[in-house]
DNA sequence: CGCATTTGACCTGCGC
DNA sequence: GCGCAGGTCAAATGCG
């Protein structure tokens, strides 16, 4: 999926902006007022000339260290795309090996390994020929398509809510035999006649990963597609994109379904839509929420405000 | 009081 | 035909 090719996580960001090499005389700029007011008179001294080497000197540290983080996080990437391919495989042989209880267990099994294709390509399945024989009178049939997305949520939260601006009212709970987190069934009702449906259960690998089932196209607008009409834009790009984000902190999980819209022409080149601004933002706005929860980030960005901070002051004074 | 959710009962399809 | 499992219905319940 190679992800760092089309998101540029690149934060330039320096955890310890000032920090300077153990041979450079400059006295570091974290310290008391009365060192800085010390520090800043010694540095009158210095000259122009002096202080644009250090600067260049600090910017190429700064950049370097930049591209070694950048190479670093594209490393990361690569090895969860190979982690996550391998899974996979594994995963798709242990189907293979397992007996199948039931036709319906089994049929739902291929769906999910026809949908789960994470980011790398359209997750909207359709059944394959066997499983069209075998299941003639099927919901597919009716209704049309089925996606699957799958959402990150945190550990403790026990909720089968996956929000995706539609609005639905929840008509049913089952509990599955191969999965012991309870299904819960909800019905599209933004529109009286939108005959979308919707399945959500936990993952039964991961239960912090909710999978939601859609059934069949929306005969309406999304409401927020509506609300970009008057001003506000959103993610959403088609009445029938059920699209959902998801970055969980271990790692870069982006589950996307990038289902076609009603109106491709053509749907064996399914075109990324991730050029589209109102998915940009969607990004940023993920990444942006996520980055702040983490610790890390904060920690580092405190250090790079008042780094600056600082720095702006000093040169106001000189 | 109205609406959404819960939950047990019922329906339907499939395998044996 | 029977049993099993998934899906749906609708009365009961909870909540604002």
């Amino acid at each position: 999926m190679a992800l760092s090719s089309w998101i540029n996580t690149s934060l330039d960001l320096n955890a310890n902006p000032l920090r300077l090499n153990d041979d450079d005389d400059h006295v570091p700029l974290s310290m008391g007022n009365e060192v800085q007011s010390n520090f800043l008179g010694l540095e009158r001294k210095v000259s122009v000339k002096d202080e644009n080497g250090s600067l260049v000197e600090e910017l190429n540290r700064v950049s370097a260290e930049n591209k070694r983080l950048t190479d670093m996080l594209t490393m990361m990437c690569e090895n969860y795309n190979a982690l996550r391919s391998q899974l996979m495989n594994h995963m798709n042989k242990n189907l293979e090996k397992e007996p199948s209880p039931s036709k319906k267990r089994r049929s739902e099994s291929s769906i999910i390994n026809d949908n789960n294709t994470g980011i790398n390509g359209n997750s909207e399945s359709s059944s394959t020929d066997e499983e069209s024989n075998k299941r003639p009178r099927e919901e597919i049939t009716k209704t049309g398509k089925i996606s699957r997305i799958f959402v990150q949520t945190e550990a403790s939260d026990t909720g089968l809510v996956v929000k995706d601006g539609y609005q639905w009212r929840k008509y049913g709970q089952k509990v599955t035999r191969d999965n012991p987190s309870p299904r819960a069934y909800f019905k599209c009702y933004y529109a009286p006649t939108c005959p979308v449906k919707k399945k959500v259960q936990r993952s039964i690998e991961d239960q912090s990963v909710l999978v939601a089932t859609y059934e069949g196209e929306h005969n309406h607008p999304h409401p927020t597609q509506i609300e970009a009409t008057s001003g506000t834009s959103r993610c959403w790009t088609s009445s029938a994109v059920p699209c959902s984000t998801s970055f969980a902190f271990s790692g870069p999980t982006i589950t996307l379904d990038l289902t076609k819209s009603k109106s491709s022409d053509n749907p064996e080149t399914p075109k990324p839509i991730v050029d589209s601004p109102e998915i940009r933002q969607f990004l940023v706005e993920q990444m942006a929420s996520s980055l702040t929860k983490d610790p890390n980030f904060t920690a580092a960005l405190a250090v790079a405000i008042s780094g600056k901070m600082f720095q702006q002051n000093a040169t106001e004074k000189w």
